[in-house]
DNA sequence: ACAAAAAGTGCTTTATAATACTCTTTTTAG
DNA sequence: CTAAAAAGAGTATTATAAAGCACTTTTTGT
């Protein structure tokens, strides 16, 4: 699986809003190691522990129907 | 956590479809136990589950920033 | 109303996510 | 350059998601 661009939106608002991994992990009350695993490309979060990133930041997990790309 | 939003969406999305569980967990790769225990909101599947079933469906996983709601 | 299909539950096992340390590597300011 | 901060990694433990099975309940079409 990739979540490359997940994670990328991750790190990248993370970073936007000037905020450290310990920050993050003592701010959405996921564990930093699971934040570093998932940031390193390494994880695979459970919807909870995404949602709490996600909250944390201001963003939220969304379902949206796949836009049929053109090749 | 409540994860209803998504649920419904996936339940919806795949009544739309005319999928039934037993099609989607095939489709998917997801055991029909985890696409059970998710639609009937017990469950706290991983982002590789949620995105496996989003996109057997057409759909995929994705952060968007929370639009601010007025009360 | 009833039979069939679909959805949901109980139980067990296996795999692995989350956690909590410690330690190393990389990035950043000064 | 280099000290401090931040990011990443190794190991062990605990918690729980995923899976497979049988079984029950609910929904559906006739």
């Amino acid at each position: 699986m990739h979540f490359e661009s997940i994670i990328k939106q991750i790190k990248a608002r993370r970073e936007d809003l000037q905020v450290t991994q310990v920050m993050l992990a003592d701010l959405s009350g996921v564990s930093l190691r699971a934040l570093k695993q998932f940031e390193s490309g390494k994880g695979n979060p459970t919807l909870e522990t995404l949602s709490k990133l996600a909250g944390a930041m201001g963003m939220e997990v969304r379902l949206q129907v796949k836009i049929p790309q053109v090749k």
